[in-house]
DNA sequence: GCTAATGTCTCTAGCAACTATAGCTTCAAG
DNA sequence: CTTGAAGCTATAGTTGCTAGAGACATTAGC
């Protein structure tokens, strides 16, 4: 039996998170000790472990849940966790592209940057202006985050 | 003289975000109309595109703060800027090889999926199970958003 | 057995960057 | 002159945690 700190520390996840996903019910309530602290099994690693994974994968803990959910009851078809990776997978590229396309301006700001003063610095004006930008991009609404 | 409504629709910011930029001193306060209506100028307008602008390429409003502040001095030499707009630059592109990352293992769990039961689908398995990742590929410590 | 250090407990509040709601007032068009 | 859209304030909610306070539990060393 673990104590919620070896947990944490064997599943890469701090103890107050930990706590947390257990009161927003990602975790089941876990077992007390006789003086009252949680105590974990192996099945709490491994659960821990897959909502980890899955956080680093950037799925949301919505996500997570309909996959936990769904790993719960093996003998369902996949295609719900199928279609919530390729959802993921979507997303991502979304962002990859986006993510290209500021790397890509920043650059150019950078790259103008005089070194001078302030009032010819590109870097502001660029910002200050948006038809300075590149000419073929323009920013979509902005939402870029997991 | 425009409205909170017009002035958002010309920058492509929401009224409540407007509102919300002002309480928290990155827009000054509006003038009034008879009613206690927000009146905003060109120089509002400038401003808030400024920001628009700067929160599309990923900068916190922290660091649209700064540049604010930087380019309501022109006279300064523009190191600062250009750091800001490198440090985001810098974050962009660690963001990006994340994402890279995490796009080919999503790829290779949606193309492992089995479409048969939840039992066999490696997009369960591959998230409850690290070692199943790509060989060479350890997860960063999760951070992967502004 | 005792003490000190660490670990854990609950609860509350805070972070970014908004978004939404409620209940009002003001304005512009017909 | 009335109606409906747009504006006002203030408060609370969102996501995914993180930090703090103050009390109890456990463990290591002596």
């Amino acid at each position: 039996m673990l104590t919620i700190g070896k947990l944490g520390a064997q599943a890469g996840v701090k103890v107050p998170t930990i706590r947390y996903y257990e009161q927003i019910g990602l975790l089941p309530e876990a077992g007390r000790s006789a003086g009252n602290q949680r105590l974990y099994g192996r099945k709490a690693l491994e659960r821990l472990a897959f909502i980890r994974h899955a956080r680093d994968l950037g799925f949301t803990l919505e996500a997570i849940r309909d996959l936990l959910s769904l790993s719960d009851n093996p003998e369902q078809p996949c295609v719900a966790a199928d279609a919530i990776a390729r959802a993921q997978l979507a997303e991502v590229e979304r962002r990859l592209a986006r993510l290209t396309a500021l790397k890509a301006e920043l650059e150019r700001m950078v790259v103008q940057c005089a070194g001078g003063k302030i009032a010819d610095c590109r870097v502001i004006e660029v910002l200050g202006d948006h038809s300075l930008c590149s000419t073929d991009h323009r920013h979509p609404e902005s939402e870029d985050s997991p």
